[in-house]
DNA sequence: CATGTTTTTTGACTCACATCAAACCCAATT
DNA sequence: AATTGGGTTTGATGTGAGTCAAAAAACATG
C-alpha cells in the first residue's frame, strides 16, 4: 500500500491538465516496479504497454517527460488511439482503465509513443477530499475533450481534422510555455490516423497539402506553423 | 438556493446508471420553474431545450419519464448529438456543461427528445461526499461510453454503427426490465444518425438492409430484433 | 376527412477517403 | 559502403457513404 502523507496539492503552473501537484510518494512494491521498468527501459519502445497492476491502471501519473498515448482495445483487435498525454498531464485514471461497456469488454490501455520517465502521483485514495475535487475537473475536462473528438470524428472531414488536430497541440504546447508555431510531433501518422479516425496515408496527404498551400512546413516529425490563422480557417471554410 | 435535506443515497435496483437516488428535493423556485415547464407541456416539441441556468446546467437531473439527447453546438452552427439519456438515467453534470475547449467555445445542451417531466436530484453540492463518490462513477461511466462511442466514430462503417446503436439500445431496455427485442426509438433517423456519424439516409438504407436480410423488423420508430446472434456477428464480420 | 407538414424511404449520381502498391527517406547495423 | 527495416510520401484505382431529388408514409390540423 501507499506510504499515507499529507497531501500538497495547489494549482500548477506548469502542469496545464494536471492542477495538481503531489509529492511523489512511491511505495517500496512501487519504486521496485519502477525500476524493473527502468531496468527493461530498451524493451520499452513505441507501442509498448506501460503499467499495470492485474488488468488496470491502480494509480495517477503525471508525466514528467515524454508522450503517452490512451487507446481502446476491441476483442477483435480494432484499436483506437483515444488521446495523447503529454509531459505536465495525467493518465491512467483509475475508473475508467479497465470496464465493461454495453457488455462487450472495452480495455482502456496506454502505451509509450515517445520516452518514458514519469512520476507516480498518489493512488486514487478515497479519503483526500481535495484530490476529489481536482480529479471531478480532470475528469470532467476528459469528457469535454472526449466530446470535442466526438464533434471531430462525427462531422469533419479528413483536412478539417488535421487542422484541429495540429491546432490543439499547437495550443497544448502554448499552456506549457513552448513554441505554439514550432514543434516536433512524438506520434506516428499511424497513431494520428487512428486517432482521428483516419488511415495515415490520408493524414501525410493533408500534412503535405497544407504544405503546398504554404500554411505549415512539414519536415517528417517537425512542424511550423506558418500561418496560424489559414489553418483555423481550413477547418471551418470546408463546411 | 435548494432545500439542504439529509441525503439518501443507495443503489437504486430501477435506475441504472444512477446507482443515485436522492429524496426530491426542490426549492420553491424550481418547484415554480418546474411548473412553468409542465404548464407550457404543449410548446415543448422535439429539438427545444430544456433546462438552462444562464449558459449552463447547474444540477443534476434524474429522468423520470421519456428520453433525452445531449449535444455539442460549435459555433459555426454544427451539433453533434453526444449521447441519448433515457429515463432511470442521469442527465446535466454541471462541470461539462458549458466549458472552453480548445479555446473554441463548445455548449453542451440537452434538449428534449420525447416527453419531458423529470425530477431534480440534487445540486452538484461539494460537501456531500456519498454524492461526489457517486459522481465518480457516473462520470467514469460516461467517459468509458464516450471512449466506446470513438471507437465506434473512429473504426466502424456505417451498418456496424448502426447495429451497435441498436445493440446498445437493446441492453438498456433489457438493464430495465424492458424487452430488449422490441421497443420504440425515440429519437429520429436524422438524431441517430447525427449521434453516429452518418447521415440520415444512410442510417434508414442499414435499417432497411437489415431488414432485407431479416435480422430485424422495423416499422418507423418500431424496432423488433428478430435475430440478435446476426446483429452481433454483423459488427465484426464487416471488418 | 381533406390538407399541409414532417419524417422516412428509395434511387441515381458523385466524391472523399480507403485501398493497394511502389518509391523514398532516414537511422541503425553489418 | 551496402543492407535492412520502419516510417513516410505519392500515385492509381475502387468503393462506401454523402448528396440531391422525389416519392411514400406518418403525423398534425382545421
Amino acid at each position: 500500500m501507499p506510504q499515507s502523507k499529507s497531501a500538497n496539492i495547489s494549482a500548477c503552473s506548469t502542469c496545464n491538465l494536471a492542477e495538481l501537484c503531489l509529492p511523489v510518494g512511491l511505495s517500496a512494491q512501487e519504486m521496485q516496479r519502477l525500476d524493473e521498468l527502468n531496468m527493461q527501459k530498451h524493451s520499452f519502445s513505441r507501442g509498448d504497454y506501460l503499467y499495470r497492476s492485474g488488468d488496470r491502471f491502480r494509480a495517477l501519473f503525471a508525466i514528467n517527460r515524454g508522450a503517452f498515448k490512451t487507446r481502446i482495445l476491441h476483442e477483435d483487435g480494432r484499436e483506437q488511439v483515444t488521446g495523447f498525454q503529454m509531459a505536465g498531464e495525467i493518465i491512467g485514471l483509475d475508473a475508467i482503465s479497465t470496464d465493461r461497456h454495453d457488455g462487450e469488454a472495452v480495455a482502456l490501455e496506454s502505451s509509450v509513443v515517445c520516452e518514458l520517465p514519469f512520476q507516480k502521483l498518489e493512488t486514487l485514495s478515497r479519503d483526500i477530499p481535495s484530490l476529489q475535487r481536482h480529479l471531478h475537473k480532470i475528469m470532467s475536462r476528459e469528457i469535454v475533450r472526449d466530446q470535442g473528438i466526438m464533434l471531430l470524428l462525427g462531422s469533419m472531414r479528413s483536412e478539417e481534422r488535421v487542422a484541429a488536430f495540429l491546432l490543439t497541440l499547437s495550443q497544448r504546447y502554448a499552456m506549457r510555455g513552448l513554441s505554439p508555431t514550432q514543434f516536433q510531433l512524438c506520434m506516428s501518422r499511424q497513431d494520428i490516423g487512428s486517432y482521428l479516425g483516419l488511415k495515415l496515408e490520408t493524414v501525410s496527404r493533408a500534412f503535405s497539402h497544407f504544405q503546398d498551400e504554404g500554411i505549415i512546413a512539414v519536415k517528417t516529425r517537425s512542424i511550423e506553423i506558418i500561418d496560424l490563422a489559414l489553418l483555423q480557417a481550413s477547418i471551418n471554410s470546408s463546411c
